[in-house]
Formats: structure tokens, sequence, C-alpha cells
DNA sequence: GAGCGGCTTTGATCAGGATCAAGCCGCGCG
DNA sequence: CGCGCGGCTTGATCCTGATCAAAGCCGCTC
């Protein structure tokens, strides 16, 4: 299954033409440009003001990842921290005997990287073809000391990203399964709004098991809750994604 | 049940004598005492020099909860953080029918207050007699940006508690209702053992039904746990909390 | 010390969601 | 075109942990 995020405005063709404009032949790495960058006024580099950026410029590297290609695995030595710029991933923590959480996706102006150890403690890997900005993390942490509105914008990044993880608690531990794939639409369809502009069209890059482990069911309940809204007409399908027809439905399965 | 605190070192001594040293007859609100603070060194406070730290002092307050008590509500303005220096509280959320996530426990040295938004998002409640320093949250975020190390302090708090977060949700999320509780167990007397040096006593100052709220279990599945780890010698019944008998045990049931 | 209330334990039964097992569908490929 | 493969759906059955119910325990107060 191909996943038509052009459907819903994450076009990737804009990340060549970046890759262009920036004199870079090599598609594997080399440097950005914030000037044109299409997530700078929502990512944590909004903090930068237009001479700053420069120097923020000077560190970053523009990467692609294939489907499926993993930006880094738990474990793996802390060396980069990135920001999304089109596209999207899983991050994910796995128990040796195979089992599987995936803690969040991470969406274009998302920052990858607020981890306070020298190592990953989770995977990420692209769920699409995706691109980053990366940065050495030595160097961006050297620049958020050296510029304050950096280093306060990735402590909002921080709260904001702990919130999420605290309403995402209250998902796992006291939601029933109805109401946890509901709650997962409804957060995901919120988080595209704010990326492409309100739709009720929702592109869903993940896959059920994906979805299963970000929410601790299994696949075959993920299954059956939307197969049972789509006969309900709760949702319809579409290639790559749902159509969210009575959110309403969605939000009073909420209704604590 | 009378929580005995005392028998692991947390005595709340200390703090009346703080007060007392503070010159601050009301147990209510008073300047705290940076100098003689047991959790200085460990808190977000340890970011500040012994000249700055009066800047600090200048702007908190000594409060002291009864047990029980609330600190705040969910939804309520978020006029002040804090700082724990004695005692214990839990943190949730309450669903509108009842249910409850607890989505962490608050120990000396821990700061409440790494929200982003206006309102609280959780509720805060004592669960022994707990003293906090307090800290107008507008002042406390000046100051941040005034003493930049406070700031990289707050940041590393958050990027800490994210992770614990993180890892909490693969416990709601993958794990068997043995493994939340032995995780429980595990960690929590981890974060005794670095307040009050280690020990086989662990005392557990919330309830039962705390733990399966913060588990995402049921008392009833908690209580049969321990139980059965009780008969099995793994664990001691001690007032006031248990005797970890036998780590390892526990510890298996984790190796993922 | 009887009575009470809050919390915990223990037992019996239930059910939501997991597990097991086919089958289906779309797609790429020989 | 037939085949295989990966991801998804659907059905049958099972089981872990929830729910329901009752009793126990302990510290209060009167």
């Amino acid at each position: 299954m191909t996943i038509m995020l052009d459907a819903n405005g994450i076009t990737i063709d804009r990340e060549v033409d970046l890759t262009v404009a920036g004199g870079c032949v090599s598609a594997e790495s080399c440097r950005s440009v914030c000037a044109t960058c299409r997530v700078r006024l929502y990512a944590v580099c909004s903090a930068m003001s237009d001479e700053d950026i420069a120097d923020l410029e000077r560190l970053s590297h523009h990467i692609e990842l294939a489907q499926r290609a993993p930006l880094f695995m738990a474990g793996d030595l802390a060396r980069s921290v990135y920001t999304v710029t089109s596209g999207s991933l899983r991050l994910q923590r796995d128990l040796a005997d195979g089992r599987r959480q995936i803690i969040g996706f991470a969406l274009p102006g998302d920052f990858i990287g607020l981890s306070p150890d020298a190592a990953y403690s989770f995977s990420a890997d692209a769920l699409v073809p995706t691109s980053l900005c990366q940065f050495d993390r030595a160097q961006f942490t050297a620049l958020s000391r050296a510029r304050q509105p950096l280093l306060e914008r990735l402590y909002d990044a921080a709260t904001h990203e702990l919130k999420i993880a605290q309403e995402h608690m209250v998902v796992l531990g006291r939601r029933r399964a109805e109401e946890r794939v509901a709650s997962f639409l409804l957060r995901w369809r919120e988080r595209l709004a704010r990326i492409n502009g309100k739709s009720a069209t929702v592109a869903l890059p993940m896959g059920r098991q994906d979805m299963a482990d970000h929410l601790g069911l299994t696949i075959e309940t993920v299954s059956r809750i939307l197969a049972r809204w789509m006969r309900e007409r709760i949702i319809l399908d579409v290639p790559g994604g749902v159509r969210v027809i009575d959110p309403e439905r969605l939000s009073a399965m909420l209704l604590d």
C-alpha cells in the first residue's frame, strides 16, 4: 500500500526542491536551507531570529529516509537531534520477547531528541519517505546555551511532550478499547489539522499493528473497531486513511 | 493506618526546624531558607550559586500540607510552581465517571509545575504530611530567563520526566499485571534509595487503590499479587510498606 | 470494649479483549 | 496469468484481570 500523503498536502516534492536550492547533489546529507523551510515557523527553530538562524543553519544537515528506514535504534549513542520537515516517523520501545510500545509518532515540525541520556531510549523509523533536519547534538546543545530563546523553545517542547505523554497514560491505563481508538483518531486528526488545515480525510501512514502497539491493543481489536465504525457510517474507508464522517460520535465516546 | 515515614528517614521534624530557623511562626506560608534545605543539592535549585540562591529564596514560600490535603486541582489557574522538600504527593487525572489515572508520585527534590498551560492539567494532593517550597509561577519563569542555569535545570527536569513517562507507557500498554506491580515496586525502591540510601524496607505511603490507579489495574488485582508474593517470601509485610526479600525474583519478571 | 468506617483481603463469577485460526484482498513478480 | 506475500479482516474460543460480593482487620470514638 502506498500512503498518499499528497492527498493531505504533505508532499515530498517540496523537500526535493529544498535540496536543489541548497545546491546539494547528494540526497544523503547536505546543508539545509532554513529560509525556505516549511516548518521553520512552528519548529523549535522559530526561536531564532533571521540573523541567528544562520548559526543554526551552519549546524544542520538535510537528510532523507526511505519508507521503513531507521533513523536510530534504542541504545545507540545519541549523537544527533532532529527536526522533522516532511513525512512521519514512529518512535517505539521494544521488549525482548517481541512486545512493542509505540510511544508516539513524529510529524513535520516535531523535534526528536529531547532525551536526557547519552543513548537513545527508543527507536525511530520512517513510516513514509521522510526528510529531517539533523544537528550534531553537542553543537546543538552548545548553541542552545548561547541562544537562550532556543533553550526556551526546547523547554516548551519538552513540557508539551510531557503533557501529551501524561494524557496518553490515561488512555493506556483507564480507557476501554473503543475509547482508545476514538481518542487516537481524534488527536491524530487534530495534529494533521494543525499542519495541513482542517480536513475530514485523515491520513493514516501507520498500519493497524502500529495503532495497536500505540494503544496497548491487538491488531484484531483495532481492526474490528474500525470495521464496525465503517458499518455504522462513523468513518469511511479511503486509500491511505479514513474519512471521519461523524466526529461527534467519536467525541461522545470520550465524554468522561 | 499511619504511614511511618520516620522509619525511612523522611522525618518531618526537620521541616519544622526549618520553619523555626526562618523565624516564621505561621506554618501556613513563610519564606524558605535555602541554606539549610535538605533537597537543595538535587532539586532544580542546585542550578543556583550561593549568591544567586538569595534571589530564589526571595520568591519562595514554605508551605505544609496535612495528609490528604490538596495542593491544587486539575483546571485550577497555575499560579505557582513547587519543589517538594519532604513527604510525598500523588498526581492524578480524573475522568468524569470516576475512573482515575495516577500519572505519578512526587517525592522530595521533585519539581511540580512543568506545565505548558495556564491551568494545571492534573490534580495534586499529599499522601502524608508534606512540605513544599512554593514560587509564584510568573516570577519563577522570569528568574529562569534571567538565570540561565536554572532554565537548563528545568529543561533537564522536563526531559527526565518525559523519559519516565515514556517508560510508564510501556508498562501500561504492554506489561501484564504481575510485571506492572514488579516494575512499580522496583522503581519506587530505586527512587527512595536515591533519597534515603539503599534499604530493603520500602515505604509505601500510597494505598492499594493508588497503586492500582497508577498501574491501570484494580485494587483486587494489586492486593492478590502482593499477597501471593508474601506467601512466596518475595516480600515481607511491614507497617507502612514492604520489605523486599528477593529483588532478583522481581527483576526476573521484567526480563524482557 | 462495642460499634463504626476506611481500607484490604479473599472467593466466585463474568466479560472484554487476547489468542488462535482461516480466509481475503491487493499487489508485485516470474 | 498464477503465485506468493504482507497486511488486514473475520470468526471461534480462551483467559487474564475485572467485577461482584462478603468478610477481615485495624484504629477510632464513645
